[in-house]
DNA sequence: GCCTGGTCTCTACCC
DNA sequence: ACGGGTAGAGACCAGGCG
């Protein structure tokens, strides 16, 4: 027996012969890869028993249940807690993970019964949750080592549990072997098929640096994909990162080996990858991570293409990549001299891939950890199931059951409030922000699912808190499972960003420790729509609907103290008021609030001028240091045409800066004339719309419904999430009829009057209506003595 | 048949 | 597959007019 320390990196299961067998992958200090199987492991459920029932008749009745394939093995009477009340109840333990559902199902029925629980928690997690592991960390094992004679596993070495495997907190990383992988498939026909269409270039990129490309001669592929599997195979990654890779590459690649009869042997146990959990791709022994999943996150960049993003993070310049359109593809492919353009835009397409996974990884790792979630599935996994994770393993370590999930219709209920702008210029506007105002509500009302008191219940009015509007109540004491979680949360973020101090801003350690700020702030900043989401296991909406109840409340008397202390109040949303910036009110407002209300708030910037028009959520601000920040306008919408947005950003930094209409107007109008003489390129005019479900599922036939259909009539694919650029055409009738894809679109087809009327004028106006300057006045060619801003200052 | 105003659908934003 | 609040465009349709 030896004791070894050992980095995370995957788990899974198997039934061999008639028992489960937990697989642990990971990788040990000395760098070995490891396989850690521990046979012992059983899955079981809970009984949550009726009052009043005769508890060994009911054992005995569930025992007569028992099956020879997965017999149950004990039935004991344990103590926990359910929404923080004592019970007790029945573990059934068996040996078949799959029967879990089946024998679930058949005590569920049973009279005695209130509710069966836990048994809907696949049996890899539910062995990390029990064991307390955690995924992308280290941790310690009393092992022994057992002979390598199974020749597909791709490890150094193979061990047996003897000792329940411990996490230790070591803050470091290993060192990891990554690829990154893109594939490029042979597209005449549009949207390219495994059954029809070869895959011309598979590039990898390597964390040595190492660039290879494998690509068809004319249009065998076969060879491709064996050296694909192979190379995988002898490289033996740890992380393979694609980008789209779960949706597209691992689909098309598995399809077409079938096809062409080769199969994708890549995982560390010689399989294929396999569709899993939140529409992931499984790649046995090592994590396959889409990092599109992250670029999801990125809400600064609109059309989240590959170039842009890497764009976007200064991995690799669109300016300076090589870029090839889909529908250009066979042409660059069956020309020989442009192939090696070809090659390097495939080239490109994998550097930048591997280099969005260096941006995204230490994150990735973090939120791994912290959510227990394995590092393959933590990107796919939407928001409320890595909330969900986390929760359920903090629930089993305080004893509480974990609630079932269950199906049920949405209930709406009253959210934040928003104010109604003072509309013009403002000088000197401070914008205050509650720090964390939700998470902070509900410790401080110890609002939680377990501490909701029903209105049935007779309760001491001084032993609860009472919602302002609405009334729900909630016990002050216990503290509840939310508040207690947390409060954990929010002081092992501040743990961590005090440890940051220790290490300099450019070590490896700052970094690890900073993405796990974030994610622990994502965490708790997420705790509350969490409750609100009709599909949590700990969906509570009387919690959800008192906490934004308290936050209007609060929100509430902060402007009211702002108010009494003599400031005016410009605008605020949920948790944040624009007040007049005099230093010293402001500073007492911030003590006031402290006082008071127990809450913090912080100045979140100051602006110099700061611009509302009569919309809520909508504003322009000029920052001290001359940036401009654009909030909620045309201008920062992903769904209207680049030249719009730039007039109107233009127009804001001309009136903001300079306070003159008229060089706003002059500037509009000349954008105006070089579109009507086609002096602007098509490429500005392009509008970007999601496609968010099945075309027939549509009512109404938008612009970029219609246009999806003409790229699908094309040979294009278009599924629920595709982003389609459109362009509007010349002619008469509904815009939809005369929306067409930008790539089908030449500048002699524009229609010139809907880019003037419907896309500049209104952006322009948006803005300059507040400035007495009308839509006609725009349009106008001679050009008129116009009011400067300062005209409309204080009055 | 054409115009108009109101309603509905849809998307992307704010916090 | 975390929440509600909000702006705005365009489709769609009923009703008025002639």
């Amino acid at each position: 027996m030896v004791t070894i320390r050992f980095w995370f990196l995957d788990i899974n299961y198997q039934v061999v012969g008639r028992e489960p067998r937990i697989m642990i992958w990971g990788i040990s200090e000395k760098g070995e890869r490891i396989l850690i199987l521990d046979k012992t492991f059983r899955p079981y459920l809970y009984v949550l028993p009726k009052e009043n029932i005769d508890v060994n008749k009911l054992m005995l009745k569930i025992k007569t249940l028992s099956t020879a394939r997965s017999p149950i093995t004990s039935i004991e009477i344990v103590e926990k807690k359910y929404f923080g009340k004592p019970v007790k109840v029945l573990k059934v333990k068996t040996v078949i993970p799959d029967q879990v559902p089946k024998y679930r199902e058949e005590i569920k029925k049973m009279s005695e019964v209130e509710k069966v629980l836990e048994a809907d928690i696949r049996f890899s997690m539910r062995y990390l949750i029990d064991y307390q592991l955690q995924p992308s960390a280290w941790h310690e094992a009393v092992v022994e080592e057992i002979p390598l004679k199974m020749p597909n596993l791709k490890v150094d070495k193979i061990y047996e549990v003897k000792a329940p495997i411990k996490p230790i907190r070591l803050v470091k990383e290993p060192k990891l072997r990554k690829i990154a992988f893109d594939i490029e498939c042979y597209n005449p026909h549009g949207a390219p098929s495994p059954e029809r269409d070869p895959v011309i270039i598979i590039s990898i990129y390597n964390d040595k640096g190492e660039l290879i490309q494998f690509s068809a001669t004319d249009r065998n592929d076969k060879p491709v994909l064996m050296k694909f599997v192979k190379y995988v195979q002898e490289y033996d990654p740890d992380i393979i990162m694609g980008y789209n890779n779960n949706k597209f590459d691992w689909p098309y690649l598995i399809n077409r080996g079938k096809r062409v009869g080769v199969k994708i042997a890549i995982s560390r146990s010689s399989g294929e990858p396999n569709p899993s959990v939140y529409g992931h791709i499984s790649v046995m022994g090592r994590a396959n991570i889409d990092l599109y999943d992250f670029a999801e996150e990125i809400t600064e960049v609109k059309v989240k293409t590959l170039e842009n993003v890497a764009d976007y993070l200064g991995v690799m310049a669109k300016s300076k990549r090589t870029m090839i359109n889909w529908w250009e593809m066979p042409k660059y492919w069956d020309d020989i001299e442009k192939r090696k353009v070809f090659l390097k835009y495939a080239a490109d397409d994998v550097i930048s891939t591997y280099g969005l996974g260096e941006k995204f990884l230490p994150f990735a790792i973090q939120l791994s950890s912290i959510t227990g979630l394995p590092l393959d599935q933590v990107g796919a996994a939407s928001v409320g199931f890595r909330v969900e994770w986390f929760l359920m393993r903090e629930a089993y370590k305080a004893n509480e059951l974990i609630p079932s999930k269950v199906e049920r219709p949405y209930e709406p209920y009253k959210g934040a409030i928003v104010l109604e702008p003072k509309k013009g210029v403002h000088e000197d506007i401070a914008v205050l922000d509650f720090s964390a105002m939700y998470p902070n509500i509900m410790i401080k009302y110890n609002i939680s699912p377990d501490t909701y008191v029903s209105p049935a219940e007779n309760i001491d009015p001084d032993k609860v808190w009472r919602a302002p509007e609405i009334g729900h109540r909630f016990r002050k004491e216990p503290p509840g499972f939310f508040k207690r979680v947390l409060q954990m949360l929010l002081s092992l973020r501040k743990k961590v960003r005090e440890e940051m101090k220790k290490y300099s801003v450019d070590s490896v350690e700052y970094r690890i420790l900073d993405e796990r700020q974030r994610a622990l702030k994502i965490l708790a900043n997420a705790m509350y729509g969490y409750q609100g989401w009709v599909g949590a296991r700990w969906y509570c909406k009387q919690a959800a609907e008192a906490i934004t109840a308290w936050g209007r409340q609060t929100i509430r008397r902060a402007m009211e103290m702002a108010r009494e202390l003599g400031l005016e109040v410009i605008y605020g949303d949920t948790d944040s008021i624009f007040v007049k910036y005099d230093e010293e009110k402001v500073k007492k407002l911030i003590k006031m609030i402290k006082d008071e209300l127990g809450f913090e708030i912080k100045i979140d910037k100051v602006y110099k001028r700061v611009f509302f028009t009569e919309a809520k959520k909508r504003y322009v601000g000029l920052l001290p240091d001359g940036r401009i920040d654009i909030v909620g306008f045309e201008a920062i919408r992903g769904d209207w045409s680049e030249l719009a947005k730039d007039v109107q950003e233009a127009v804001m930094e001309i009136i903001l800066k300079e306070g003159s209409t008229k060089k706003a107007v002059d500037y509009v109008r000349g954008i105006v004339s070089d579109l009507r003489e086609k002096k602007i390129p098509i490429n500005k005019l392009i509008i970007w719309k999601t496609i968010s479900k099945r075309l027939e599922e549509y009512e109404v036939e938008a612009p970029h419904v219609a246009a999806a259909r003409k790229i699908i009539e094309k040979g294009g694919k278009v599924t629920a999430g595709s982003k389609i650029g459109y362009v509007i055409t010349k002619g008469t009738g509904r815009l939809s009829d005369r929306a067409i894809p930008y790539f089908m679109a030449k500048i002699d087809d524009i229609d010139v009057n809907y880019y003037v009327d419907r896309q500049v004028i209104p952006a322009a106006v948006r803005v300059l209506e507040y400035f007495g300057i009308t839509e006609k006045e725009l349009k106008a060619v001679t050009v008129k003595a116009q009011k400067t801003l300062f005209d409309f200052f204080g009055g």
